[in-house]
DNA sequence: GCGTGAACTCACCAGTTTGTCCGTTAACCC
DNA sequence: GGGTTAACGGACAAACTGGTGAGTTCACGC
């Protein structure tokens, strides 16, 4: 009854702090999308208070947004330097999709985010011109990698780059974000580890042979 | 100030109220998922009250699962009988993936409701077992024109026809679901008419090659 | 015309949820 | 050690939201 005095210590710690309820933030806002996300939840999960989380973010829009932007950057941080420069065409467009497949697997909380995003429209994506860069560079990758081919005459000439990306991710994005669905409707076979090896080298074959000459 | 008589006049007509309710509330839950949606506002959409929501389907969820259902139900009832029976295996092929991706693209709200399923792991489509028994049906349809083509040559026999469908299904679900994410980051030029005829024309030659022999 | 159950309206409540007021503590400078 | 500013906590308010209680009208059989 009587810890009035005892309360009231804390260390100055802003960066911690932020720290802190992002990274409760994002996966919050992962479970459960940004109108299901409860602050108060948030909160609770915190080192600190509610009323911090007003202090730094202003409200739960602003918090969403860090929130998608951390998410983003924390993920991209994540990825290792993929040594492909070195391989032939072939070897090389194998092992960017392997990787980005399983990239995606690993990251699901931010598959989760983009999930609500497109729910949303995208509405927070477009506000942030900083996400927007970040995914140029795996785009650019992906045209090196493609023009390699190319000059060593082993893929086709008419080849869109951006629909080789868009299919790449339309499958490792899908085989995160609808597992549940397709899991409930279709077994899940597909989602045991064996069936995931079966699967990526499935799609390794399907992207060679769509773009062999 | 005095209207104490004239506003209680009514017909009966349930089945054309529940269907009023359905209609408006598919289309909300579309738009701001389960939890963004507002029995409120689904309420005054309608041309009745919200307490004839809670009449007919208890509570929200109730309403929730009566829409996903029915929208699973309006959707399959729209399904053109595709005569692909009288085709070689190549050509049915074809026509069915374009089926498939036309019918995704023309009805964006189960797609949306899907994805938002998907937030919320797929719980309540795992309670109904009617919307399984939808979903196999178009299974079998893939899986008669792939056994066909394996018996005319044409395929290759190692082809699982659970990952065919995966694959052809991620496309054309990504397509639709991913749209604002996607254009967002790397434009908007897959998806005016032209882009989506010439991904279309992508999505069929990447199948076809991965399945000839 | 009258009884009965289904269909329906209106007003309201209780719990939740976002957001803020106000005061307190730490850290740093002089 | 006094003053200033940034960092912090607890309790409260205002609005929202799912859900309900209680009574009214309709349709129909008798």
């Amino acid at each position: 009854m009587k810890d009035e005095k005892l309360r009231k210590s804390w260390k100055q710690d802003a960066e911690g702090v932020k720290h802190d309820i992002l990274m409760v933030a994002m996966a919050e806002f992962a479970e459960n999308g940004l109108a299901g996300a409860r602050i108060d939840e948030i909160a609770a999960k915190t080192k600190t208070s509610k009323r911090m989380i007003y202090y730094y973010f202003g409200d739960k829009d602003g918090l969403y947004l860090a929130a998608l932007e951390s998410a983003y950057a924390r993920v991209r941080a994540g990825e290792s330097d993929l040594d492909i420069d070195h391989m032939k065409a072939e070897e090389a467009m194998e092992a960017l999709v392997r990787f980005i497949f399983d990239h995606h697997r690993s990251n699901p909380d931010l598959i989760r985010m983009v999930m609500n995003e497109n729910v949303n429209h995208a509405n927070y994506l477009k506000k942030s011109e900083f996400i927007r860069d970040l995914n140029l560079t795996s785009m650019r990758r992906l045209q090196r990698v493609l023009s390699m081919g190319q000059q060593e005459g082993v893929f086709r000439q008419e080849i869109d780059p951006v629909f080789l990306h868009w299919q790449i991710q339309a499958q490792c994005f899908y085989n995160v974000a609808n597992r549940p669905s397709f899991s409930t409707k279709f077994g899940p076979e597909l989602f045991t580890d064996e069936g995931q090896k079966q699967m990526v080298d499935n799609i390794v074959e399907s992207t060679l042979r769509f773009l062999r000459a």
